[in-house]
DNA sequence: TTATATGCAAACCCTTTGCAATTCC
DNA sequence: GGAATTGCAAAGGGTTTGCATATAA
């Protein structure tokens, strides 16, 4: 998203571009998979001033403009990335911890289930997938 | 489980059979589904003293006992249930919040393929499935 | 008897909120 | 100029921890 389309997407709701704006969503894009507490870092690389608290509205900003999406790989912290990244499946390892990544077209099956059985559309990439990674299963 | 058998179970490991494990274990599997501070509020329901930090202790015990699991359904606090609870897919709506139960032989498919390309082993109902159930889709 | 378990209080992480000062337009 | 935005500080929810006391075995 370039400053410009940005911008226009603020202004059309009334609301202002600023700096801190620009910064978040850059950061976003250029971690990819990021807690708020890690977009701050990189923000505060460029803009030592800015605040944990500015950090969590405007990732909310830019969630309810579709810029960015949240999923959970954890317990813990959220992560974010940019809404025109690629989606994907997150595998994530109970033993070990890794998170892998896969195509969402694994998923076409169950979504496809959840669709005919219950209408639900299901988002494949908003919770992470639990279980145990190949290096970490017995043989 | 039978007061029994989580004692052998406690007793192997040189530890006690207290009165508010008991409670814990009995509360999980009557509430089936339910948080921290549910737990907390149902064993005090019959012993008021009981505290919260001795639930947070007692689950993590009974997880690591193999007696309890924990799901993640959301933003917040995560969820318990017995273990031989029937186990169940969780699908959450981003609209609604309602959480609805189905059957986890759904998953079958992506199960078998992330089985068979990644070596993964899905544990299908430790994160929630989210989307937009029926109700809350635009026909 | 004595190591385990509990209650309590404090600390912790992550996040949200109220408000005065600032800044975009 | 005036509403939107920020920084700050405080509070909030959920959870973990250190330690003295209590208790199961």
């Amino acid at each position: 998203m370039s400053n410009e389309g940005l911008q226009a997407q603020l202004r059309s709701r009334g609301l202002r571009l600023t700096p801190q704006r620009q910064l978040v969503l850059e950061a976003v894009t250029a971690l990819r998979h990021a807690t708020p507490e890690e977009v701050l870092a990189e923000v505060q690389r460029t803009a030592s001033g800015v605040n944990a608290s500015t950090v969590y509205r405007t990732l909310e900003l830019l969630e309810e403009l579709g810029l960015v999406n949240h999923a959970h790989l954890g317990h813990g912290a959220p992560t974010y990335h940019a809404a025109d990244d690629e989606e994907h499946l997150h595998l994530v390892c109970r033993t070990c911890g890794s998170i892998t990544e896969t195509e969402v077209a694994l998923a076409a099956p169950l979504v496809e289930i959840l669709r005919s059985q219950h209408g639900f559309q299901t988002d494949v990439s908003h919770f992470a997938i639990y279980g145990t990674c190949a290096g970490c299963t017995p043989s």
